[in-house]
DNA sequence: CTGTGTGCAAACTCTTTGCATAAGT
DNA sequence: ACTTATGCAAAGAGTTTGCACACAG
């Protein structure tokens, strides 16, 4: 018990330099919440989470974050590019890793979210928009129920 | 001021015989505040409201409702297939009138819904669904902006 | 140090619920 | 009369906000 620290350890143990150099680009400081949060999202697989269940997720892989905190950043994620946001259900908000275009299943009972990939779909002949309107996105939700 | 009423107005000045029977054959009785609804509702447009806009034209109509009431007759409606609900947005849950299969325009300034007929889009190509799911319903949202 | 980010708790919006009263048949 | 519907107000879920404290640069 002899040996000093020499520095604090601001970030937590081991803050993945890719996700640093992620937020970093998207005009985000690094902070220990931010960088948990990331991690938990940006892995290998794309994802769809809420802010409870991320929130839970954190709270259960130990990074101390309230859920005001997991709200802001998931939005400033999204505005940031980092995540997109989807409405499927009214009750809650879902973000999704996933920026391709693409589409979903969406299982009511279990609320769970799956990737359609958007060259296995075509959507073909969209009306006109109205004069003045700009079309901003394409969503197709495609709604599954066991029974 | 000498003829005295015969009988009780008990659904109000001229309740439509139609909704009257709509209302019935979906198994609902006919009340003033569902007839009121229906009326504001079944007209000769399709339409898409949320609880809280119906509420106030309601009210702007001078049909006595509470907001309660509201939203237990337009889940009533829903489960009787006379209206059907959508999620488009997160916040508010919008009901349509249109029970055809058919798809919407989203204006995301003012969070109106423009119909699409069903015969002018085509959704090709969709991947199974994962096995024992099945298939309830695919909801098409083009989301529009003015700017 | 300086400014941005975070946590907490309270506020807010939309929606649902429980129970006494009112209305339909 | 008997049953179902309604209204009110309170509760509930999910989300947002305000402000003091903490942390990154």
């Amino acid at each position: 018990m002899a040996i000093g620290k020499s520095r604090k350890q601001t970030l937590g143990p081991k803050a993945s330099p890719e996700q640093i150099a992620k937020l970093r680009a998207a005009g985000l400081r690094p902070t220990r919440q931010r960088l948990g949060l990331a991690a938990l999202l940006f892995g290998p697989q794309d994802r769809h989470v809420s802010a409870e269940k991320l929130h839970e997720e954190a709270s259960a892989a130990g990074i101390r974050v309230s859920l005001a905190t997991v709200y802001n950043t998931l939005h400033q994620f999204t505005e940031s590019g980092l995540l997109r946001e989807l409405s499927v259900d009214g009750a809650r908000t879902y973000f999704d890793t996933n920026l391709d275009e693409h589409y979903h299943f969406y299982c009511e009972e279990d609320g769970e979210l799956i990737d359609i990939e958007s060259h296995s779909i075509t959507v073909d002949g969209l009306p006109q928009p109205p004069e003045g309107a700009k079309l901003t996105r394409v969503d197709v939700i495609v709604r599954l129920s066991r029974r």
